[in-house]
DNA sequence: ATGGCCAATTTTATTGGA
C-alpha cells in the first residue's frame, strides 16, 4: 500500500501536474492540501477516470484539503467534531481498507507575534484532542502540510531560522508529543541521518539552493511502523513549469 | 537545464503563503 501527501498550492493551478503524477506513481492514498478552490472546481471526474475516488473539503480562495483513493473512502469526516466554530478547511479523515488515514493542512501561523500564530497553536492543540480519542493500537496514518520543521537536519539555515513560526521550540514540542503518544514519523525513522527537503520558497532561488524545510510528513502508529517499506520524497517534481512549492512524500507498506 | 515568487481575488493592488 502506498500513501501519498503533498501540498499542490491551488487545484486548478496544478491539475495537470496531479493527474499526471496520480498516473505515473499510483498511489493507493493521495491526500491533497491547499486547494484554494470549492468543492465543484475540484476535477473529480478527471481523478475518477485514472480509477480515483475523491472526498474532498474544499473553500473559496484559501486552504482546502482532499483524500483521493482507488478504494472507496469510508466513514469520511471533516473538521474535528469538536464543536469549535473554524471557517478554514483544514482537516479530513476517512478510513480507507481498514487504515485510519488523516490529512491535514496545518495553520502556517504568520509571525509569531501574529494571532495567525495563536491560530496555529490553538489548533495544534485541537488536533491532539482529536489524536487522544483515537486507539494507536490500530493503523492510523496522520499525513500532510504540518508547516513544523521537527529538528535541524529538517530546515536549511536552522540557526537564521530557529525561533519562526515552523521551527521554534513549542512547534517542535508539539511534534515531539505527538511521537511520543505512539506515532512515528516515518522518513526520519528510515533515514535518522538524511537532510531532505519537502518545501523550498518560490523566492530566493531556494530551489538552486537548496534552502528549503521538511514541513510535510507521514506519521504513524506501530501497525503500520510494522509494515512500513520505503519513504520518497519527490524532489524532482519542484523542477520544471509551474511546480508548487511542495512536493509529494510517498510512503509505501507490506500488504 | 534546478534560476532571481506564485495564486486567487479584492484584479493593474491586496492578501496569504512559509
Amino acid at each position: 500500500m502506498k500513501v501519498a501527501t503533498w501540498n499542490i498550492n491551488s487545484v486548478r493551478a496544478r491539475e495537470e501536474r496531479v493527474l499526471a503524477w496520480l498516473e505515473n506513481y499510483q498511489p493507493d492514498v493521495l491526500c491533497l492540501q491547499e486547494l484554494k478552490g470549492t468543492d465543484d472546481v475540484f476535477p473529480a471526474e478527471a481523478t475518477n477516470a485514472l480509477g480515483y475516488h475523491c472526498a474532498v473539503f474544499g473553500q473559496p480562495t484559501y486552504n482546502g484539503v482532499a483524500i483521493l483513493s482507488k478504494t472507496p473512502p469510508e466513514d469520511v469526516t471533516r473538521t474535528f467534531g469538536d464543536g469549535v466554530e473554524d471557517s478554514h478547511a483544514r482537516f479530513i479523515a476517512a478510513t480507507i481498507n481498514g487504515v485510519h488515514i488523516l490529512n491535514g493542512y496545518f495553520p502556517n501561523g504568520g509571525d509569531i507575534d501574529s494571532d495567525k500564530y495563536v491560530y496555529k497553536l490553538a489548533w495544534l492543540e485541537r488536533l491532539h484532542a482529536y489524536l487522544d480519542a483515537l486507539d494507536v493500537n490500530e493503523p492510523v496514518l496522520l499525513c500532510g502540510d504540518f508547516n513544523i520543521a521537527p529538528s535541524k537536519l529538517d530546515t536549511a539555515n536552522a540557526d537564521k531560522r530557529e525561533g519562526n513560526v515552523l521551527f521554534n521550540p513549542t512547534v517542535r514540542g508539539w511534534f515531539e508529543k505527538t511521537l511520543e503518544r505512539g506515532f512515528t514519523d516515518t522518513f526520519r525513522h528510515l533515514y535518522p541521518e538524511e537532510e531532505q527537503y519537502s518545501w523550498w520558497d518560490y523566492r530566493n532561488l531556494s530551489f538552486p539552493k537548496n534552502t528549503g524545510m521538511r514541513i510535510d510528513h507521514i506519521l504513524v502508529t506501530e501497525p503500520l511502523k510494522e509494515r512500513l517499506q520505503d519513504v520518497w520524497i519527490d524532489r524532482d517534481e519542484r523542477k520544471g513549469k509551474k511546480p508548487s512549492d511542495h512536493v509529494p512524500v510517498m510512503a509505501t507498506f507490506a500488504d
